[in-house]
DNA sequence: CATCTGATGCGACTGAGTCGCATTAAGTCA
DNA sequence: TGACTTAATGCGACTCAGTCGCATCAGATG
């Protein structure tokens, strides 16, 4: 499950300075590893990462970092389809908006972009007046790669 | 969380007995109880309304069952954003695609449909070819009343 | 440097969902 | 119709993600 890109580093401790929150020890680290992730990574394995760091870093400190990263929407929350369980993935907001594609037989996770997308955004601002803060698709089916190779059962969802 | 319509009643029995799946009665009575929902029912409601007709069923069916039908593209499973907890909902899949809003002050889900959407997904077919089994959409932000009545604190997401 | 207040660590807890296994009941065929 | 086969159910213990209350700690501020 790797990321397709993480060229652009958008400096996330300063945003968060900016908004005047509290930069603890824990904060500047997590957000550190959020940031430098080639991957999605999950609650749990953020804790790992960070507890090679600091050994006495708190699940419970992971959670709620994440939430304030959450609510201040400098991170976005994934499902990428429930591919490996119930847990989320999180990756920094980036302004262009993009979306992810979950291959049910082999797990690759792709990420994709097209102008649509954004008028899509825009489309539904103006008809429903909801002011958007968050926008999530998800796409799960076969791959291309995947549909080539045979037809046997999807590994999730889908056709039986 | 009411849905907004329960409209066309698709016989989901019928489509299980057309795809060789044994017809228990618990299926039989749960996927009844999904289809006159008004709303987006989620596992434990549909378990607490099962009990009302078959105090004996258990929690196990009901999870199975509704793995059942998502395999069997039957019906979709939301987040709804996360609105309540972890939990999930489900609702009978319909031909046309639609998708969720959910207002993070006043909680209340809307659904949606426009043609951008149905053609941002045939675009993502041809673009990326993926074979696509589930497309899910969800937007969360702060719906018109709301948006219009106050400029506070989002409930869960959002600017802080 | 002292103070204030919000953040952390901790461990117990919750709630959703899963699993293995003994028992039950659909579907089938004589 | 009744016997048979095999898949589905009920059950309870279990896992795993995430939450909570509270005592302690450490940023920020003057």
């Amino acid at each position: 499950m790797t990321k397709a890109s993480a060229l652009h580093r958008p400096h996330l401790v300063k945003r968060l300075a900016a908004e005047g929150i509290r930069l603890t020890a824990q904060r500047k680290m997590l957000v550190e590893i959020i940031q430098d992730s080639s991957d999605h990574l999950d609650a749990a394995s953020l804790l790992r990462l960070a507890k090679k760091r600091d050994s006495h870093i708190h699940r419970a400190t992971v959670y709620r970092t994440l939430d304030l990263l959450k609510r201040l929407s400098l991170i976005d929350e994934l499902d990428l389809m429930h591919l490996e369980g119930e847990k989320h993935f999180y990756e920094v907001r980036t302004k262009s908006e993009h979306f992810h594609l979950a291959c049910f037989r082999c797990g690759k996770i792709v990420e994709h972009k097209t102008p649509t997308f954004e008028l899509l955004k825009k489309e539904i601002s103006k008809q429903t007046g909801f002011r958007i803060n968050v926008i999530r698709l998800e796409v799960g089916g076969e791959c291309r790669n995947c549909g080539a190779q045979s037809s046997n059962l999807p590994r999730k969802v889908g056709v039986p």
